[in-house]
DNA sequence: CGCGATATTATGTATAGACATAATAATCTG
DNA sequence: CAGATTATTATGTCTATACATAATATCGCG
């Protein structure tokens, strides 16, 4: 009975994480409440439930007051993606950040952006093009509409030396927001500056923030072809 | 001085990213310490640590022990994905599933798979392709190689009625494992299944599980125009 | 002044006990 | 027997206290 004393909640969930995987507690099967197990391993019951809860949240337990803990029938993997600045992302790669500004203009933000800043009435939102370069090379292309209503102070910005991406994570923050990743055919003039051929292949994020009920910003990143988005995921 | 009582961690942590997003707490700012917090909101200190570590977590907050908590100067978006299983996905959206096996074979992995699986010395693995498919249309192909020295029991799989994604995590659940988004041209044979034209731009996971240090499967998942992976972002 | 030893401090985590909450099971009632 | 009510139960969370840990600040000494 008295295992080894698992004394923190890491090691607990190691050993939960052992028996599923030794098939002790195969998927679906309900495990001991977190009584039973604090009583089994020597520890008090909020150890048990970091350690469980954690788990829960990573997709591997599904837990439901009363019914109890259950392993997952169907574990989704849930990969966590960061999408750090993109000046941060190219120097991390060790690579020297360079910028340009392609275009800056007012003008009504047509349907796709649309929807997204001023779903009742068009209003006028400020439309910038600019170009991320990594060593001198095209590394993603920022096409990004801001609401004026709701940043009015980027209206007095130029944004030929710093980018609407770090302008904007600095002066207007987030309260939540809404990312797509997906693959699209080059544009002639994205070809022209990735140096690749019209159609190409290249991968976009689309990423929409708000604060609270007010939309920031939306904007399309166009990466360069090969670019990959990579990350791990802990079962 | 006495606030009206915040009782729960929850509401610990949306007044916290309340006084952020106001500006009382800008970035860069090291916020009082969990045992002011506590006396300051009329709770223990546990409640704050609660709400303080997860919003470090979530790379609102930044900690460190002795030095404190300060707010993140560049606040990376961390997206959660969910990877669910194919079926699932397909009839999430309310789409009849369909699965058609298009090849397999034991063979030596080719050299992209060959130094996931299996980098010390090359061993036969088994290759198999597979459509998914949605009310009758391509949705995905998958491209996946099975160790078998690993799982040995894939041998005696057929993959003609159950898929090997399907089959493979309610029989060879993973530890750990890595994955990557990106864009890809379409082959012909893919253009074929997904009636689109060669080249055309496609969205692709490629994903690499482990049983431990021992590679379980590497799998490529093709999919149709058009798929874009979405998610939310809390910040 | 430089450098290593030591003190300080904020976060990290464990514990026992208590109450809250949600979902199920059991029971009562018409 | 159906439907509403109540009891039970496992998880969810809070509290107060204690100790652990890591990183910084300070002190002492050559």
């Amino acid at each position: 009975m008295s295992q080894p004393q698992f004394k923190n909640w890491q090691a607990i969930q190691d050993e939960v994480l052992r028996r599923i995987h030794a098939r002790e507690w195969p998927p679906g099967h309900v495990i001991p409440g977190e009584v039973d197990l604090a009583a089994e391993f020597g520890c008090a019951r909020a150890t048990v439930n970091r350690a469980l809860r954690t788990l829960a949240e990573a997709g591997i337990l599904e837990r439901r007051r009363k019914a109890g803990t259950r392993v997952a029938l169907h574990p989704v993997s849930r990969a966590t993606v960061d999408i750090p600045i993109i000046r941060q992302e190219i120097e991390e790669r060790g690579s020297a950040y360079g910028y340009r500004l392609v275009s800056r203009e007012t003008a009504l933000p047509p349907a796709r952006a649309r929807i997204m800043l001023c779903p009742d009435t068009p209003a006028p939102c400020l439309h910038v093009r600019a170009l991320h370069l990594a060593d001198d090379s095209a590394y993603t292309l920022e096409d990004r509409w801001i609401s004026l209503t709701t940043v009015p102070e980027a209206a007095d910005q130029a944004f030929d030396r710093i980018s609407p991406n770090e302008w904007l994570v600095t002066t207007a923050p987030f309260t939540h927001g809404d990312i797509a990743f997906g693959a699209a055919a080059a544009t002639a003039e994205e070809a022209g500056l990735f140096e690749t051929e019209t159609g190409a292949p290249v991968f976009v994020i689309d990423r929409t923030t708000w604060d609270h009920a007010r939309a920031i910003t939306t904007v399309r990143l166009v990466y360069a072809p090969g670019y990959r988005i990579h990350t791990g995921i802990g079962g």
